[in-house]
DNA sequence: TTATAACTTAAACACTCGTTTGAAACGGCT
DNA sequence: AGCCGTTTCAAACGAGTGTTTAAGTTATAA
């Protein structure tokens, strides 16, 4: 399987180059030698460099954005079997947590968060609008469940808190752990686990502030 | 005074473009033609293109920080003299109403506030290391600061909280309403005004949550 | 084995990039 | 007027960009 090889190896090298140094930085040059591929590769194999981020993205995002929505769901059908509404944390812990799951068991992952968390303030029209078109629907879906778990909560004010709560959450997949390095004078970043549940609290405790 | 003028030209035609679309996507040739200058007068004036943006960074993030440093040792002051802790809500205003109160006065303020928003996100080493330590001394106070305020809260949880807070900020100077357009099936954006309240309500509360 | 499709390869193409150069024009000074 | 430091200008430099081409190689099916 040559060709699945090769494509495979041209979607992680960009995965990592793209997240690494952005996508107008990365030349097809340097991506092509790291994934040990002919220049030519990625417009034979993806048509463009466009149409390679388009399948960086489509390539993780379709999975994921399939789990997550089968847990809002799930968190939705459960409060409807109570009879209760269902709370805002947990539908914003089925959105949040599979990602961080598929950081521990997907290898470069982390190289995509960081790219997906950049993409929300990308200049780039293209790439960005392309971002947002993907994970629109699982928006959509989010937006209407947090109107059902908060429903005194006026929409436009709801939208700007899941707006600010995006804004947290691509930042702090963008400063991950790992990547960032400790200022002096500061104290370590806290793990990744927990850093993610304190997300979510801080998250949660915004949305669900008096109004 | 041509030079002067020249040098402002480029400044705010900088401005403009760098937010719009990027540092790395903004050439010399499309920035010194908006500028109406020669293409040799930024290398001229400011050595490169780098040394192109430190100036932009520095002509605003100068007074701006110079204003919330007084702001926030203002309410320090005041909360001493009552002989109470300071109230984080009020440290939180400090930092981020100042940088709203500019946008209103400074023509152009509005691309500087997107473009700061995307530095923090900014795959460019010098770029982003340069605009950090711009902010460090500021940041470093706030985070001091709000130690004094919130001194239940462990340190390393308090910098996460911050981070977050960060993003959300910087997520809110990108997407402002003016630049983003509403998409079908949404509410449209709250005013700047509002949305700027809004965003300490959920910063604070954030902050704020048990731990 | 042979025809045919899929893939890889090195080379070139047409641009755009940031920067440099040396001459020309400007403005304040004695 | 004549000098001189400052600023502007058109032109060119060398390097790097994404993409295309046409020949070469490998795999698939008849």
């Amino acid at each position: 399987m040559a060709q699945t090889d090769t494509k495979t190896r041209i979607l992680d090298a960009a995965e990592q180059l793209f997240a690494r140094d952005g996508y107008h930085s990365t030349s097809m040059r340097s991506l092509t030698e790291l994934a040990q591929v002919n220049l030519a590769a990625v417009n034979y194999h993806f048509g463009s460099k466009e149409g390679l981020i388009k399948a960086v993205f489509a390539r993780r995002l379709n999975p994921l954005n399939r789990i997550r929505q089968e847990q809002i769901e799930a968190v939705l059908q459960q409060a409807e079997a109570e009879g209760a509404r269902p709370q805002a944390k947990e539908l914003l812990r089925a959105f949040i947590a599979p990602i961080l799951e598929f950081r521990k068991t997907e290898s470069g992952a982390q190289n995509f968060l960081t790219l997906i968390g950049r993409s929300l303030s990308e200049p780039d029209e293209t790439v960005r609008s392309y971002f947002i078109q993907q994970v629109l629907p699982i928006f959509t879906l989010l937006f209407r469940s947090l109107q059902h778990a908060l429903p005194q909560l006026p929409e436009q004010l709801l939208f700007s808190r899941i707006q600010f709560a995006m804004g947290a959450m691509s930042h702090m997949m963008v400063n991950s752990p790992q990547h960032q390095k400790t200022l002096p004078g500061f104290p370590k970043p806290l793990p990744t686990e927990q850093m993610a549940d304190e997300l979510l609290e801080f998250i949660s405790a915004g949305l669900e502030a008096p109004c």
